[in-house]
DNA sequence: CAAATATAATAGTATTACTATCATTTTGGT
DNA sequence: ACCAAAATGATAGTAATACTATTATATTTG
């Protein structure tokens, strides 16, 4: 099992980026060392620059990967969103209750996640920490509708549709999965940013699955089907 | 009435500006137009520069109000909160029903905000525009710790307090008020924007207010008081 | 009316976000 | 093993941004 899962590779969406960054040992150190420093000094103060001579590289080379740093925050975001939707259909697969199903799917999108080495050697801990404090701004912005265009944001709903159609299954007649799920989703991460930095708008209480329990209740109640 | 009501005075926290823009004939154009020019170009594109030849006046006049863009931002996000504050507790004046209170909070917050002459000369429907798009980008900063030390975040904070208390008024043992009311307000935001831009992450519908029935249905069912 | 304060005009700097050019290394096909 | 093509490195340059500094001119206030 672990051979068959030993180096699974994400695809994200071609147009992000110019040049796939998975196709080469130096798109590799881009990804995984871009990671590394914006989940450490943050989008705004990263640059190609820094990021160049972090790895020994230089900044017209990542240009050659990616148009700009926008546009690698969004292969970062699209390449997360690809990866969650992997590790929901995994840990949904073979389970027979739509209810223990969209458990699941609320547990993972909710919670933090870990390392598997099964994908690369990307910090995906730290690249959830990013999404959390950063993904607004991959959305966010005046170039949205031309970076969902360009499938941007693809990985993102499928997530979303792929939860919703379960709500629908426990409860066809309910208006708005879609609003419910994406609620769920940012809302899990900033409660999750509001817990470091501004904790009365939070009830988080350390070493308790305070968010997913909230949120698991929220859905279910809300749709009136436990 | 309208008499008692001209020309009420938002009071922002002092420290997110070096000089009160309110004081001034140039602080109030700095404002008033400063809101009108990033809903039209957005926090990217706007500079201080852009902003000086628009009111005829000069980049360095304008930094003796404000240390730079950003604490411009969290002036206007520290404004409209507390102007929101304001409204909110005129709307629940004098309503004995606490169910009837909090359905009118969260139809204030869920709702797009509506010019009041009241409040200066300031586009208020472009303000809560800017709050929609681009008020994350005001705590999902390397500074949020700081900012939140000078008080920048209080207006939002006491806004969520407020809002919490009526919960627990309805039901004194739910235990995440906070985060219910967060979820609610940063939800709302996000799916005005989604709906205008990433359809397929809402089921909002022209013409229809759906956030905020979307809203107040999940408030009242997750609390289970109603 | 003098003194203090606010604003305008202008100039300058470091950094950023790129673009361009050319040299060198690596790789893949025969 | 060798050549052509592709990828990368080295270096330089540009326009815009986010400021800071200085001095001059209004405007207000006591």
């Amino acid at each position: 099992m672990l051979e068959l899962l030993n180096k699974v590779n994400i695809q994200v969406k071609e147009g992000i980026c110019l040049k796939d960054p998975s196709s080469s040992e130096l798109g590799n150190k881009i990804f995984s060392e871009g990671v590394r420093m914006i989940d450490e000094i943050g989008m705004e103060a990263f640059t190609f620059k820094k990021l160049a001579d972090a790895i020994g590289s230089t900044e017209a080379s990542i240009y050659r990967y990616f148009e700009n740093k926008h546009k690698f925050l969004l292969y970062l975001t699209s390449w997360y969103w690809s990866w969650t939707e992997y590790r929901m259909v995994f840990r949904m697969a073979n389970i027979e209750s739509c209810e223990e199903r969209l458990e699941r799917a609320i547990a993972l999108l909710t919670n933090p996640a870990e390392n598997d080495l099964a994908f690369g050697n990307v910090d995906q801990e730290a690249l959830h920490r990013i999404v959390i404090s950063e993904s607004g701004k991959s959305f966010m912005t005046k170039d949205v509708d031309e970076d969902n265009r360009i499938g941007a944001y693809v990985a993102y709903k499928q997530c979303v549709s792929r939860v919703s159609e379960l709500i629908l299954e426990l409860n066809p007649n309910y208006k708005y999965p879609h609003m419910l799920v994406s609620t769920v989703i940012e809302g899990a991460h900033h409660q999750r940013y509001f817990a470091e930095h501004l904790p009365r708008l939070t009830d988080v209480v350390k070493g308790e699955d305070s968010v997913g329990e909230f949120y698991r209740a929220m859905v279910f109640n809300t749709i009136q089907a436990k």
